[in-house]
DNA sequence: AATGAATGAGCCTTCATTCAT
DNA sequence: GATGAATGAAGGCTCATTCAT
């Protein structure tokens, strides 16, 4: 029962991702939604308020595994090297093998919204915070000169999120994952580590 | 009259920037843009096709009129450091002196819209040209190691555009400007300027 | 299991009435009967062919129960006037000791959807009837002159109807026995009992 | 430009008048009233808040009509016999002219849903007031013995309700003005008006 | 050219009813 | 019999677009 209950959940979940990153969350009909996860446009408001909902689960959800991921593979390494590629890679890689989310993360992040925007914006702090705890770590054993946190961590967010909505929008798409080592020099630079003295 | 045509569109074009601002493309009535704008709504008619296109305009107008400054500004240094200064200062300044501009760059720019994206996609990618042009002259000059032009222009872009976000979304904004000099330091590293040998 | 089935046929009907009475025939959702009456959705539609039923049903059940105590009560009495203060009392005491019924009784009872009012008409009618009865006992014993017994019964009815409406959609109710003698005194006149001669 | 937008009011307002009397308030589609008024579906709300207000806007224009009708009768006359009969005239020709609206009021008048009540109950409480005035003054000329002043109006009102509603639910209706004479009458006797002494 | 009243297609959501368990 | 999850039809309302003036 409740994991009957779960599947047609993450069923909605997914259908839903792959309907918004069609159309549009607000091009995408419900009965998109109901269409691609198999269920009838009713049972929908079965397990969400309303389609707005369904949007902010898929990023609660969605992007909350993301960043679990994140935070586990960060996990297992030491140096802010390490780190920085890790972040890169596991961005890159994740968002490659999860295309449709990817679209309906870098295109439907941005919503005007505010009730949206406050829903969404929980995963993405965390995910922030991630990227400035690595970058406040190598400040503090002194690897990396003292920066303005904020701003780097809006390079290194943004760039990633540029490299993405980049290969999200391609039609031809390059693999995502060969930009992470030119990706991580310029991290490694910017943050000036591995310099001569 | 043509002047009177042209204040009209001009017209229209600045009431929907603050109209889609407000609320979002897809949220705001073209109503709201006849109020913003002084016109009545069937005479957004007379000058767009229809609501999309008014979109697209406000990209190949206002995107094209940056565009044009920052190759005007690009244009006035010399050095690659002054031109990523030069980048990053206009970039900020810019939307921060017009900020219903940047909220619609910021929000509006990523529409899985196929139609919206092609349009939007020239002064984008003009954008894109003129910061990979400053990346291509400074590996040209030898002061910049080869890099993959593609990322290093995503990670340029993206920082500027996470910033933007950032202060677009902030209830109670910071200047953007004073990121400038953070973010110059940011990049002079990543495209390894001014290090020692 | 008879008395069971019995029991559960009056908790859905008892539900049903204070639903009803909560927000409209129209307005409740069946959901609501069956949160109320203490069963599974799916429960009503055993005892009831579909919701419409069980508004029927109320009306005969409930206003038959009414109309058969009505019937006891006037066998007790003799005289017209005695009889015509059972009616007032009787109405107003029924009406005030089942608040939920009254609304129901009073805000649904007119129902445009002819199914409806031609299941209602059965317990109205004989409602009607007994009211007809006693007017037409006191002109055979001729302390009523000669009345159109449709239009005495409309204004008896009626009176009660309006009294009993007013008493329902009053925010502080007053008492509605309070009215009984006054009514009773102006039936008494209308009907031209108690004069001299 | 007035007249043609009066033109298209009113329109509405007698489409919506014969749509609820033929399905009632709740079983009536917009796209029902829009067809009897000959406009388009979205034409109505550009002049009604919602399916709502025009329920709310036919009772106050057209029972605003019909009390000042009244209103207007009553000065005609000083008797207070003559101004029951012209009570009881009045109220069966209005509605025998204006059968939908004489539907829609008998049945409609009931609205659990507190706004509608709300909205409905100052055209009603005006009746109530002339009906009560007349009572009142009769009192005053010591024409008519004390008596609740509410009770005799809810006879008054009831009266005259239940005998349109019987009207309006029989198939095959009498003319309503054959009631008025038994009717007064009957209110004569109750009022103890006309009686020796 | 300019207007804004009118249009009607389209969509979110509710809820009576069904049916597998 | 009892359940309640699932269904899908239906309807109120919005709003981009048109067109008579």
């Amino acid at each position: 029962m409740d994991t009957q209950r779960e599947g047609k959940f993450e069923r909605i979940l997914d259908g839903a991702i792959n309907a918004f990153a069609e159309s549009g969350f607000h091009q995408c009909p419900v009965s998109r939604i109901a269409q691609l996860a198999g269920v009838a446009e009713g049972t929908i408001y079965l397990y969400f308020k309303n389609k707005e909902e369904v949007l902010i689960r898929i990023f609660q959800e969605r992007m909350g595994a993301f960043t679990a991921k994140m935070r586990l593979e960060l996990a297992r390494e030491e140096t802010i090297e390490a780190h920085l590629r890790t972040i890169v890679r596991t961005h890159f890689s994740y968002m490659e093998q999860n295309r449709s989310l990817a679209i309906v993360t870098q295109l439907e992040l941005r919503q005007s919204n505010p009730r949206i925007r406050l829903a969404i914006s929980g995963p993405l702090l965390e995910y922030y915070h991630l990227i400035e705890g690595v970058i406040k770590q190598g400040i503090e054993h002194e690897e990396v000169p003292q920066t303005d946190l904020r701003v780097a961590r809006q390079m290194i967010f943004g760039a990633l999120d540029a490299a993405t909505t980049d290969w999200v929008m391609a039609r031809n798409p390059w693999t995502l994952v060969s930009g992470v080592e030119p990706m991580v020099t310029l991290f490694e630079g910017a943050l000036r580590l591995n310099r001569p003295n």
